[in-house]
DNA sequence: ATAACAATGTGAAATAAATAACAATTTATT
DNA sequence: AATAAATTGTTATTTATTTCACATTGTTAT
Protein backbone atom coordinates (compact mmCIF):
# COMPACT_ATOMS: atom_id res chain seq x y z
CA UNK A 1 0.00 0.00 0.00
CA UNK A 2 2.64 2.33 0.92
CA UNK A 3 4.33 1.38 -2.78
CA UNK A 4 1.51 1.74 -4.86
CA UNK A 5 1.25 5.48 -3.92
CA UNK A 6 4.77 5.75 -3.91
CA UNK A 7 4.89 4.01 -7.86
CA UNK A 8 2.15 7.46 -8.86
CA UNK A 9 4.12 9.68 -7.47
CA UNK A 10 7.69 8.98 -9.98
CA UNK A 11 7.95 11.18 -12.07
CA UNK A 12 6.96 10.34 -15.70
CA UNK A 13 10.43 11.63 -16.85
CA UNK A 14 12.23 9.21 -14.14
CA UNK A 15 9.77 6.10 -15.40
CA UNK A 16 11.38 6.71 -18.34
CA UNK A 17 14.90 6.83 -18.05
CA UNK A 18 14.28 3.61 -15.68
CA UNK A 19 13.51 1.76 -18.64
CA UNK A 20 16.06 3.20 -20.33
CA UNK A 21 18.56 2.17 -17.80
CA UNK A 22 17.65 -1.08 -17.85
CA UNK A 23 18.02 -1.64 -20.72
CA UNK A 24 21.44 -0.58 -20.90
CA UNK A 25 22.30 -2.77 -17.25
CA UNK A 26 20.83 -6.07 -19.43
CA UNK A 27 23.64 -5.36 -21.76
CA UNK A 28 26.32 -5.01 -18.80
CA UNK A 29 24.78 -7.89 -17.28
CA UNK A 30 25.19 -9.93 -20.46
CA UNK A 31 28.79 -8.99 -21.00
CA UNK A 32 29.52 -10.20 -17.13
CA UNK A 33 29.94 -6.74 -15.25
CA UNK A 34 28.34 -7.31 -12.06
CA UNK A 35 28.63 -3.42 -10.51
CA UNK A 36 28.02 0.04 -12.51
CA UNK A 37 28.93 3.49 -11.08
CA UNK A 38 26.30 5.87 -11.86
CA UNK A 39 28.33 8.70 -14.00
CA UNK A 40 29.27 5.05 -15.82
CA UNK A 41 25.32 5.06 -16.23
CA UNK A 42 24.95 8.71 -17.11
CA UNK A 43 27.70 9.10 -19.74
CA UNK A 44 25.69 5.84 -21.54
CA UNK A 45 21.91 7.83 -21.16
CA UNK A 46 24.19 11.43 -21.89
CA UNK A 47 22.79 12.95 -18.94
CA UNK A 48 24.46 13.94 -15.37
CA UNK A 49 25.35 11.54 -12.44
CA UNK A 50 23.23 13.35 -10.04
CA UNK A 51 20.05 12.67 -12.28
CA UNK A 52 21.15 8.92 -12.17
CA UNK A 53 21.39 8.84 -8.50
CA UNK A 54 18.07 10.91 -8.03
CA UNK A 55 16.42 8.34 -9.87
CA UNK A 56 17.57 5.32 -7.45
CA UNK A 57 17.14 7.29 -4.54
CA UNK A 58 13.21 7.77 -5.72
CA UNK A 59 12.94 3.95 -6.22
CA UNK A 60 14.95 3.05 -2.74
CA UNK A 61 17.43 1.41 -4.71
CA UNK A 62 20.98 2.14 -2.79
CA UNK A 63 24.89 1.41 -3.70
CA UNK A 64 27.42 0.76 -1.77
CA UNK A 65 30.13 3.08 -1.53
CA UNK A 66 33.35 2.82 -4.14
CA UNK A 67 31.80 -0.31 -5.83
CA UNK A 68 28.77 1.71 -7.13
CA UNK A 69 25.57 -0.13 -8.05
CA UNK A 70 24.91 -4.27 -8.45
CA UNK A 71 23.56 -4.84 -12.03
CA UNK A 72 21.34 -7.68 -11.09
CA UNK A 73 19.93 -5.98 -8.01
CA UNK A 74 19.02 -3.21 -10.28
CA UNK A 75 18.17 -4.70 -13.07
CA UNK A 76 15.07 -6.54 -10.95
CA UNK A 77 14.39 -3.79 -8.89
CA UNK A 78 13.34 -1.58 -11.99
CA UNK A 79 11.25 -4.63 -13.17
CA UNK A 80 9.52 -4.93 -9.65
CA UNK A 81 8.62 -1.10 -10.18
CA UNK A 82 8.00 -1.06 -14.04
CA UNK A 83 6.96 -4.43 -14.82
CA UNK A 84 3.85 -5.78 -13.84
CA UNK A 85 3.88 -9.17 -12.30
CA UNK A 86 0.83 -10.63 -14.36
CA UNK A 87 2.62 -9.69 -17.87
CA UNK A 88 1.02 -7.59 -19.98
CA UNK A 89 -0.17 -8.76 -23.51
CA UNK A 90 -0.22 -6.16 -26.63
CA UNK A 91 -1.65 -6.10 -29.81
CA UNK A 92 -0.34 -4.44 -32.74
CA UNK A 93 -2.89 -2.76 -35.32
CA UNK A 94 -1.91 -2.10 -38.99
CA UNK A 95 0.61 -4.70 -39.88
CA UNK A 96 2.32 -2.54 -42.84
CA UNK A 97 6.23 -1.28 -42.67
CA UNK A 98 6.16 -0.05 -38.87
CA UNK A 99 4.31 -2.50 -37.55
CA UNK A 100 6.56 -5.36 -38.93
CA UNK A 101 9.37 -3.23 -37.79
CA UNK A 102 7.53 -3.11 -34.24
CA UNK A 103 7.09 -6.71 -34.29
CA UNK A 104 10.23 -7.74 -35.41
CA UNK A 105 11.93 -5.33 -33.08
CA UNK A 106 10.13 -6.54 -29.76
CA UNK A 107 9.20 -10.18 -29.59
CA UNK A 108 11.52 -12.01 -27.45
CA UNK A 109 12.93 -8.86 -26.29
CA UNK A 110 10.70 -8.33 -22.49
CA UNK A 111 9.71 -11.11 -20.51
CA UNK A 112 6.72 -9.16 -19.33
CA UNK A 113 5.44 -7.47 -22.36
CA UNK A 114 4.12 -9.95 -25.25
CA UNK A 115 2.99 -9.40 -28.36
CA UNK A 116 0.41 -11.92 -28.61
CA UNK A 117 -1.32 -10.56 -31.69
CA UNK A 118 -1.59 -8.35 -34.63
CA UNK A 119 -4.94 -6.74 -36.84
CA UNK A 120 -4.92 -6.24 -40.25
CA UNK A 121 -7.70 -4.97 -42.71
CA UNK A 122 -5.65 -6.49 -46.37
CA UNK A 123 -7.22 -9.90 -46.31
CA UNK A 124 -3.63 -10.98 -47.94
CA UNK A 125 -2.08 -10.15 -44.59
CA UNK A 126 -4.89 -12.11 -42.30
CA UNK A 127 -4.01 -15.59 -41.21
CA UNK A 128 0.13 -15.02 -41.58
CA UNK A 129 2.17 -15.52 -38.71
CA UNK A 130 5.14 -13.14 -38.02
CA UNK A 131 7.63 -13.61 -35.60
CA UNK A 132 5.31 -16.04 -34.18
CA UNK A 133 2.71 -13.28 -33.79
CA UNK A 134 -0.53 -14.47 -35.82
CA UNK A 135 -2.16 -11.53 -37.44
CA UNK A 136 -6.22 -11.05 -37.57
CA UNK A 137 -8.91 -9.66 -39.09
CA UNK A 138 -9.50 -5.94 -37.51
CA UNK A 139 -13.14 -7.28 -37.56
CA UNK A 140 -12.04 -9.89 -34.60
CA UNK A 141 -10.54 -7.02 -32.86
CA UNK A 142 -13.32 -6.79 -29.86
CA UNK A 143 -13.25 -10.66 -29.70
CA UNK A 144 -9.37 -11.31 -29.69
CA UNK A 145 -8.55 -8.54 -27.36
CA UNK A 146 -11.37 -10.15 -24.86
CA UNK A 147 -10.11 -13.41 -25.32
CA UNK A 148 -6.47 -12.80 -25.62
CA UNK A 149 -6.44 -10.65 -22.46
CA UNK A 150 -4.59 -7.89 -24.52
CA UNK A 151 -4.30 -4.89 -22.47
CA UNK A 152 -2.33 -2.60 -24.79
CA UNK A 153 -2.68 -2.08 -28.54
CA UNK A 154 0.00 0.24 -30.36
CA UNK A 155 -1.59 1.66 -33.48
CA UNK A 156 0.17 1.72 -36.93
CA UNK A 157 -2.41 2.09 -39.05
CA UNK A 158 -2.78 4.80 -41.65
CA UNK A 159 -3.56 8.50 -40.36
CA UNK A 160 -7.17 8.36 -41.60
CA UNK A 161 -7.79 5.53 -39.82
CA UNK A 162 -6.38 6.62 -36.48
CA UNK A 163 -10.14 7.73 -35.32
CA UNK A 164 -12.27 4.44 -36.26
CA UNK A 165 -9.24 2.33 -34.79
CA UNK A 166 -9.31 4.35 -31.62
CA UNK A 167 -12.69 4.05 -30.72
CA UNK A 168 -12.53 0.16 -31.63
CA UNK A 169 -10.04 -0.11 -29.18
CA UNK A 170 -11.51 1.41 -26.79
CA UNK A 171 -15.34 -0.05 -27.06
CA UNK A 172 -13.02 -2.88 -26.90
CA UNK A 173 -12.35 -2.24 -23.16
CA UNK A 174 -8.08 -1.44 -24.03
CA UNK A 175 -6.49 -0.46 -20.77
CA UNK A 176 -3.45 1.56 -23.04
CA UNK A 177 -2.40 2.87 -26.27
CA UNK A 178 0.43 3.77 -27.86
CA UNK A 179 -0.36 5.81 -31.17
CA UNK A 180 2.24 6.46 -34.09
CA UNK A 181 -0.22 7.75 -36.47
CA UNK A 182 0.32 11.13 -37.12
CA UNK A 183 -2.84 11.70 -36.15
CA UNK A 184 -3.52 12.61 -32.32
CA UNK A 185 -6.81 10.53 -31.14
CA UNK A 186 -9.41 11.14 -28.11
CA UNK A 187 -10.04 8.32 -25.43
CA UNK A 188 -11.66 8.46 -22.15
CA UNK A 189 -9.43 9.77 -19.20
CA UNK A 190 -9.01 6.36 -17.77
CA UNK A 191 -7.36 5.10 -20.99
CA UNK A 192 -3.61 5.78 -20.89
CA UNK A 193 -2.49 7.42 -24.04
CA UNK A 194 1.09 8.00 -25.50
CA UNK A 195 0.89 9.45 -28.57
CA UNK A 196 4.46 10.03 -30.80
CA UNK A 197 4.80 11.40 -34.10
CA UNK A 198 8.15 11.12 -36.20
CA UNK A 199 7.24 14.38 -38.28
CA UNK A 200 7.55 15.91 -34.93
CA UNK A 201 10.90 14.69 -34.46
CA UNK A 202 12.54 15.11 -37.57
CA UNK A 203 11.50 18.62 -37.97
CA UNK A 204 12.85 19.52 -34.00
CA UNK A 205 16.15 18.11 -34.94
CA UNK A 206 15.77 20.54 -38.48
CA UNK A 207 15.05 22.93 -36.28
CA UNK A 208 17.71 22.59 -34.08
CA UNK A 209 20.08 22.56 -37.05
CA UNK A 210 18.67 25.28 -38.75
CA UNK A 211 19.38 27.75 -35.61
CA UNK A 212 23.03 26.70 -34.94
CA UNK A 213 23.58 27.87 -38.36
CA UNK A 214 22.56 30.93 -37.54
CA UNK A 215 25.32 31.77 -35.15
CA UNK B 1 19.08 39.61 -35.45
CA UNK B 2 16.19 39.85 -32.91
CA UNK B 3 14.87 37.19 -34.20
CA UNK B 4 17.76 35.06 -34.01
CA UNK B 5 18.23 35.06 -30.56
CA UNK B 6 14.71 34.49 -30.34
CA UNK B 7 14.64 31.04 -31.72
CA UNK B 8 17.36 30.09 -29.31
CA UNK B 9 15.17 30.69 -26.56
CA UNK B 10 11.96 28.85 -27.26
CA UNK B 11 11.28 26.19 -24.82
CA UNK B 12 11.90 22.68 -26.62
CA UNK B 13 7.89 21.72 -26.06
CA UNK B 14 7.24 24.53 -27.97
CA UNK B 15 9.10 23.52 -30.75
CA UNK B 16 7.66 20.19 -30.74
CA UNK B 17 3.80 21.57 -30.27
CA UNK B 18 4.24 23.82 -32.83
CA UNK B 19 5.22 20.90 -35.63
CA UNK B 20 2.13 19.46 -34.66
CA UNK B 21 0.31 22.52 -34.95
CA UNK B 22 1.07 22.91 -37.88
CA UNK B 23 0.02 19.49 -39.05
CA UNK B 24 -2.94 20.05 -37.49
CA UNK B 25 -3.56 23.36 -39.22
CA UNK B 26 -2.62 21.70 -42.50
CA UNK B 27 -5.79 19.35 -42.38
CA UNK B 28 -7.33 22.22 -41.81
CA UNK B 29 -6.45 24.39 -44.41
CA UNK B 30 -7.03 21.64 -47.05
CA UNK B 31 -10.72 21.41 -45.49
CA UNK B 32 -11.38 25.21 -46.32
CA UNK B 33 -10.91 25.88 -42.95
CA UNK B 34 -9.70 30.13 -42.82
CA UNK B 35 -9.51 30.55 -38.80
CA UNK B 36 -9.68 28.58 -35.79
CA UNK B 37 -9.78 28.73 -31.98
CA UNK B 38 -7.52 28.39 -29.43
CA UNK B 39 -9.26 26.04 -28.34
CA UNK B 40 -9.59 24.03 -30.96
CA UNK B 41 -6.40 23.57 -31.18
CA UNK B 42 -5.99 22.85 -28.03
CA UNK B 43 -8.86 20.01 -28.05
CA UNK B 44 -6.78 18.17 -31.11
CA UNK B 45 -3.75 18.28 -29.40
CA UNK B 46 -5.16 17.08 -25.90
CA UNK B 47 -3.59 20.15 -24.29
CA UNK B 48 -5.17 23.68 -22.38
CA UNK B 49 -6.45 26.68 -25.01
CA UNK B 50 -3.54 28.87 -22.81
CA UNK B 51 -1.07 26.14 -23.55
CA UNK B 52 -1.34 27.25 -26.68
CA UNK B 53 -1.95 30.74 -27.23
CA UNK B 54 1.10 31.27 -25.08
CA UNK B 55 3.01 28.92 -27.81
CA UNK B 56 1.53 31.44 -29.91
CA UNK B 57 2.69 34.53 -27.97
CA UNK B 58 6.05 33.13 -27.78
CA UNK B 59 6.68 33.32 -31.70
CA UNK B 60 4.50 36.90 -31.77
CA UNK B 61 1.41 35.79 -33.58
CA UNK B 62 -1.56 37.63 -32.44
CA UNK B 63 -4.86 36.19 -33.69
CA UNK B 64 -8.29 38.21 -34.15
CA UNK B 65 -11.00 38.67 -31.29
CA UNK B 66 -13.95 36.60 -31.90
CA UNK B 67 -12.75 34.89 -35.12
CA UNK B 68 -9.55 33.39 -33.74
CA UNK B 69 -6.34 32.82 -35.83
CA UNK B 70 -6.12 32.79 -39.14
CA UNK B 71 -5.08 29.56 -40.53
CA UNK B 72 -3.02 30.23 -43.09
CA UNK B 73 -1.35 32.55 -41.99
CA UNK B 74 -0.47 30.72 -38.82
CA UNK B 75 0.57 27.82 -40.88
CA UNK B 76 3.04 30.52 -42.76
CA UNK B 77 4.55 31.90 -39.61
CA UNK B 78 5.11 28.17 -38.14
CA UNK B 79 7.22 27.57 -41.28
CA UNK B 80 9.25 30.74 -40.82
CA UNK B 81 9.95 29.55 -37.32
CA UNK B 82 11.05 26.09 -37.75
CA UNK B 83 11.62 25.52 -41.25
CA UNK B 84 15.07 26.59 -42.75
CA UNK B 85 14.97 28.84 -45.84
CA UNK B 86 16.99 26.75 -48.03
CA UNK B 87 14.99 23.49 -46.98
CA UNK B 88 17.36 20.59 -45.63
CA UNK B 89 18.55 17.05 -47.07
CA UNK B 90 17.69 13.95 -44.85
CA UNK B 91 18.77 10.55 -44.94
CA UNK B 92 18.11 7.54 -43.93
CA UNK B 93 20.86 4.76 -42.51
CA UNK B 94 19.46 1.31 -42.59
CA UNK B 95 16.36 0.01 -45.09
CA UNK B 96 14.79 -2.42 -42.70
CA UNK B 97 11.33 -2.26 -41.91
CA UNK B 98 11.14 1.08 -39.92
CA UNK B 99 13.69 2.86 -42.43
CA UNK B 100 10.70 1.70 -45.39
CA UNK B 101 7.98 3.06 -42.86
CA UNK B 102 9.70 6.27 -42.68
CA UNK B 103 10.22 6.51 -46.16
CA UNK B 104 7.13 6.17 -46.96
CA UNK B 105 5.31 8.21 -44.45
CA UNK B 106 7.61 10.98 -45.19
CA UNK B 107 8.12 11.32 -49.08
CA UNK B 108 6.48 14.72 -49.98
CA UNK B 109 4.81 15.60 -46.50
CA UNK B 110 7.12 18.32 -45.98
CA UNK B 111 8.67 20.11 -48.68
CA UNK B 112 11.43 22.06 -46.48
CA UNK B 113 12.61 18.33 -45.86
CA UNK B 114 13.65 15.96 -48.45
CA UNK B 115 14.64 12.72 -48.27
CA UNK B 116 17.34 12.57 -50.88
CA UNK B 117 19.10 9.00 -50.04
CA UNK B 118 19.06 6.01 -48.19
CA UNK B 119 22.14 3.58 -47.14
CA UNK B 120 21.95 0.22 -46.89
CA UNK B 121 24.71 -3.10 -46.10
CA UNK B 122 22.57 -5.71 -47.76
CA UNK B 123 23.55 -5.14 -51.52
CA UNK B 124 19.97 -6.93 -52.75
CA UNK B 125 18.79 -3.03 -51.85
CA UNK B 126 21.19 -1.12 -53.30
CA UNK B 127 20.92 0.16 -56.54
CA UNK B 128 16.63 0.39 -55.71
CA UNK B 129 14.53 3.01 -55.46
CA UNK B 130 11.57 3.36 -53.07
CA UNK B 131 9.31 6.38 -53.26
CA UNK B 132 12.21 8.50 -55.31
CA UNK B 133 14.68 7.88 -53.11
CA UNK B 134 18.07 5.67 -54.28
CA UNK B 135 19.45 3.49 -51.96
CA UNK B 136 23.63 3.54 -51.49
CA UNK B 137 26.11 1.46 -49.80
CA UNK B 138 27.12 2.47 -46.99
CA UNK B 139 30.63 2.73 -48.15
CA UNK B 140 29.05 5.63 -49.91
CA UNK B 141 28.15 7.39 -47.08
CA UNK B 142 30.56 10.40 -46.38
CA UNK B 143 30.65 10.75 -50.22
CA UNK B 144 26.75 11.07 -50.50
CA UNK B 145 26.13 13.37 -47.65
CA UNK B 146 29.02 15.79 -49.24
CA UNK B 147 27.85 15.94 -52.89
CA UNK B 148 23.71 15.62 -52.15
CA UNK B 149 24.33 18.47 -48.84
CA UNK B 150 22.87 15.78 -46.82
CA UNK B 151 22.40 17.80 -43.29
CA UNK B 152 20.43 15.11 -41.08
CA UNK B 153 20.37 11.67 -40.73
CA UNK B 154 17.33 9.25 -39.57
CA UNK B 155 19.27 6.40 -38.43
CA UNK B 156 17.36 2.57 -38.38
CA UNK B 157 20.54 -0.01 -38.75
CA UNK B 158 20.18 -2.51 -36.01
CA UNK B 159 21.34 -1.26 -32.40
CA UNK B 160 24.69 -3.29 -32.89
CA UNK B 161 25.71 -1.16 -35.45
CA UNK B 162 24.19 1.77 -34.11
CA UNK B 163 28.17 3.30 -32.86
CA UNK B 164 29.79 2.46 -35.98
CA UNK B 165 26.94 4.58 -37.81
CA UNK B 166 26.91 7.17 -35.57
CA UNK B 167 31.08 7.66 -35.83
CA UNK B 168 30.66 7.53 -39.76
CA UNK B 169 28.20 10.15 -40.02
CA UNK B 170 30.19 12.61 -37.76
CA UNK B 171 32.64 12.15 -39.53
CA UNK B 172 31.06 12.62 -42.80
CA UNK B 173 30.02 16.23 -40.97
CA UNK B 174 26.33 15.10 -40.50
CA UNK B 175 25.09 18.31 -38.86
CA UNK B 176 21.71 16.49 -36.60
CA UNK B 177 21.04 12.92 -36.25
CA UNK B 178 17.44 11.38 -35.35
CA UNK B 179 18.30 7.84 -33.71
CA UNK B 180 15.71 5.21 -33.79
CA UNK B 181 17.99 2.54 -32.39
CA UNK B 182 17.47 1.23 -29.24
CA UNK B 183 21.61 1.97 -28.61
CA UNK B 184 22.28 5.53 -26.99
CA UNK B 185 25.24 6.98 -29.39
CA UNK B 186 27.92 9.92 -28.61
CA UNK B 187 28.21 12.30 -30.42
CA UNK B 188 29.74 16.17 -30.18
CA UNK B 189 28.16 18.62 -28.60
CA UNK B 190 28.30 20.37 -31.82
CA UNK B 191 25.47 17.65 -33.60
CA UNK B 192 22.29 17.71 -32.61
CA UNK B 193 20.99 14.35 -31.30
CA UNK B 194 17.29 13.35 -30.99
CA UNK B 195 16.95 9.71 -29.99
CA UNK B 196 13.90 7.68 -29.44
CA UNK B 197 13.32 4.23 -28.21
CA UNK B 198 10.29 2.61 -28.83
CA UNK B 199 10.53 -0.02 -25.99
CA UNK B 200 10.87 2.69 -23.53
CA UNK B 201 7.36 4.14 -24.92
CA UNK B 202 5.95 0.79 -24.60
CA UNK B 203 7.22 0.00 -21.39
CA UNK B 204 6.05 3.39 -19.88
CA UNK B 205 2.34 2.53 -21.35
CA UNK B 206 2.58 -0.39 -19.22
CA UNK B 207 4.04 0.80 -16.38
CA UNK B 208 0.79 3.28 -16.12
CA UNK B 209 -1.59 0.30 -17.09
CA UNK B 210 -0.31 -1.69 -14.22
CA UNK B 211 -0.64 1.53 -11.58
CA UNK B 212 -4.18 2.08 -12.95
CA UNK B 213 -4.88 -1.30 -11.67
CA UNK B 214 -3.32 -0.82 -8.06
CA UNK B 215 -6.14 1.77 -7.16
C1' DA C 1 46.59 4.92 12.14
C1' DT C 2 45.71 8.54 9.25
C1' DA C 3 45.12 11.21 5.27
C1' DA C 4 43.49 11.53 0.65
C1' DC C 5 40.31 10.06 -2.53
C1' DA C 6 36.16 8.71 -4.84
C1' DA C 7 31.85 7.39 -4.61
C1' DT C 8 26.79 7.66 -2.81
C1' DG C 9 22.62 10.07 -0.89
C1' DT C 10 19.95 14.05 -0.28
C1' DG C 11 18.19 18.83 1.21
C1' DA C 12 18.21 23.18 -1.05
C1' DA C 13 18.27 25.98 -5.05
C1' DA C 14 17.66 26.84 -9.78
C1' DT C 15 15.49 26.11 -14.06
C1' DA C 16 11.81 24.74 -17.16
C1' DA C 17 7.14 24.18 -18.15
C1' DA C 18 2.27 24.41 -17.34
C1' DT C 19 -1.66 26.58 -15.31
C1' DA C 20 -4.46 30.18 -13.21
C1' DA C 21 -6.29 34.56 -13.21
C1' DC C 22 -7.81 38.31 -15.32
C1' DA C 23 -7.66 42.64 -18.22
C1' DA C 24 -8.80 44.00 -22.79
C1' DT C 25 -11.59 43.89 -26.67
C1' DT C 26 -14.61 42.53 -30.34
C1' DT C 27 -19.03 40.84 -31.69
C1' DA C 28 -23.75 39.86 -31.13
C1' DT C 29 -28.05 40.89 -28.90
C1' DT C 30 -31.49 43.56 -26.94
C1' DA D 1 -26.49 52.63 -26.80
C1' DA D 2 -25.90 49.36 -23.43
C1' DT D 3 -25.21 44.75 -22.05
C1' DA D 4 -23.68 40.10 -22.31
C1' DA D 5 -20.81 36.71 -24.11
C1' DA D 6 -16.68 34.92 -25.94
C1' DT D 7 -12.08 35.11 -27.08
C1' DT D 8 -7.25 36.74 -27.04
C1' DG D 9 -2.91 38.21 -24.63
C1' DT D 10 -0.13 38.28 -20.68
C1' DT D 11 1.41 38.52 -15.86
C1' DA D 12 1.73 35.89 -11.82
C1' DT D 13 1.68 31.56 -9.73
C1' DT D 14 2.27 26.79 -9.33
C1' DT D 15 4.14 22.48 -10.48
C1' DA D 16 7.66 19.51 -12.36
C1' DT D 17 12.30 18.57 -13.21
C1' DT D 18 17.11 19.20 -12.96
C1' DT D 19 21.22 20.74 -10.88
C1' DC D 20 24.07 22.29 -7.03
C1' DA D 21 26.37 21.71 -2.88
C1' DC D 22 27.94 19.08 0.45
C1' DA D 23 27.72 15.63 4.28
C1' DT D 24 28.77 10.83 4.66
C1' DT D 25 31.46 6.87 4.21
C1' DG D 26 34.11 3.00 2.41
C1' DT D 27 38.74 2.19 0.24
C1' DT D 28 43.43 2.87 -0.78
C1' DA D 29 47.97 4.56 -0.03
C1' DT D 30 51.37 6.11 3.01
Amino acid sequence: MKIERDLKNLPHKTIERLSQYRRALLICHEQGQTHIYSHEIAKIQHITAVQVRRDLMLIGYSGTLRKGYNVKDLIDLIGEIIDSKRGINVAIIGIGNLGRALINYFVGKRSHLEIVASFDINPDKIGNIMSGVPCYSIDELADKIHELHIEVAIMTVPADFATQTADALVAAGIKGILNYTPKPVNVPETIYLEEYDMITSLEKVAFYVKIQDLN
